[in-house]
DNA sequence: CAGTGGTCTAGACCACTGG
DNA sequence: CAGTGGTCTAGACCACTGC
């Protein structure tokens, strides 16, 4: 362990080091990271499942040979990201884009309407799903060999019966090995939980690029407006654990109904 | 207080519970969050300016009568919402827009340059600036009352001689009695840092909505780019502490060389 | 009522900063 | 070296959930 203090309290596993490479600072790595680190490798080789509840803080307490406080800070960082749910007399428990609650965790797109009322769930509609040789662009993205195999889907989405975001997103197919559009089709709820659930691949956090772009022909056609007419642009790429990119989307949104909504802190 | 057993260890000054409205939920508000707001309007009344170091958890345990662990956690949530930040070592300091760092903490235009070179300090240009009665619109974001007196702003930032952000900007005129364009003009460092030092306005929060939108002439003109060019609308409320508004923007950004980068999770 | 997360305390010790 | 924030522990009690 990073630890040099706690002679006769190691957590166990007695987990590798992480740092103290011999050029480098000492790498002092607080016991509560060296716990949320087990946590988090528990999560990804998915001891407990999204939706599930992981053991009581007492529970991993005792597992890892440490106070409750401790593990109580190691999961307060993993709900910080989001990647666990606490609910007090319940437990704590996996996240996942299953859940009732916002319907697209990541979408950051809202109607106009001051009246809060908020609209119906989107008509979606695939265009395209294929399998392809992935372009030098697409497989720098993904973090893939230039030719390696990717599915290409791409959809509309409709509100209100307004064609409001046309999205092109590109996966990895061996980790998506059998999705097809008739799957997409089929599955309600959103397209991560699907990942979650069938492929059992989370994304965890997503890096959006902005831009404004003049609609091209074809956007324009699926879109329902007119060629050059300006659209917001959202370029994401989704990770899951260990920050490994598995998704490349590129967003075309109609902002004349819509907004897309940040927080600044 | 809305505490029921520290019968002995009342924080002082003994504060008048927040909540417990006769019909309403019983209101239960932990000590940490009691004193955070004890904090915060420390923070707000002043008593520690930005930059400055505010006192020692110790301190502050002995002046709220609690242990040091209650106020770490008040603490703890204060520099999660950004308000002040905690220096190992050192202490813990009011947050401010005027520290070297990033030289504009709101503002989430990127150079797309791969190359990690940050570019330089941008040129900035006032166009225009000043005082009108509040139309409608801009009252009503504001929270003043129609016809109330308003600054407007407007200029343009230039980056490696690529004029690529417009931005319109209103302010409340009270409480930024004396601001002029050469006020403006001969301040080194965000604007933000200048409310701050000169006017005793932090921002502290915001919120953006972001559209894309054809240049109109006007804009086209002083972003040297065609009319009917895309640009991304970048409409943005800063907000003061108690999430008083107190700062309209709208931008337009050129993402021909920038784009605006968001981090979801 | 037992079990969960949430709060609070008190005390010991560690890592970092500056004089 | 003293002072600051940061970590860790152990124990008590509270609030919430569901049986």
């Amino acid at each position: 362990m990073a630890i040099s203090s706690n002679s006769t309290t190691d957590p166990l596993p007695p987990a590798a080091d992480a740092g103290d490479a011999p050029g480098g600072t000492p790498a002092f790595s607080p016991l509560y990271q060296q716990i949320k680190v087990l946590i988090l490798q528990s999560l990804q080789e998915g001891e407990w499942k999204p939706g599930e509840s992981i053991p009581s803080e007492m529970e991993l307490a005792a597992r890892f040979r440490v106070s409750q406080g401790t593990v109580r800070k190691a999961i307060d960082e993993l709900a910080a990201e989001n990647l666990v749910v606490r609910r007090q007399g319940k437990g704590t428990f996996v996240a996942t884009h299953a859940e009732h609650q916002v319907q697209y965790r990541f979408l950051r797109l809202l109607p106009d309407s001051g009246s809060g009322a908020s609209e119906g769930p989107a008509e979606r509609r695939i265009v395209d799903c294929k399998r392809q040789r992935a372009p030098a662009e697409i497989a720098r993205a993904l973090g893939l060999r230039s030719g390696d195999t990717v599915l290409q889907v791409r959809r509309v989405l409709t509100f209100q019966n307004v064609p409001t975001i046309l999205e092109d997103l590109w996966l990895p197919a061996a980790p998506f090995k059998g999705l097809t559009a008739e799957r997409l089709d089929a599955y309600r709820g959103p397209m991560y939980a699907l990942f979650e659930t069938e492929f059992g691949v989370r994304m965890v956090r997503a890096e959006e690029k902005i831009r404004a772009l003049a609609a091209s022909e074809e956007a324009a056609a699926l879109l329902d407006v007119k060629p050059g007419e300006p659209l917001l642009s959202v370029e994401r790429i989704a990770y899951t654990y260990q920050d490994l990119p598995m998704e490349l989307r590129r967003g075309l949104y109609r902002t004349d109904t819509h907004h897309y909504h940040n927080t600044l802190s």
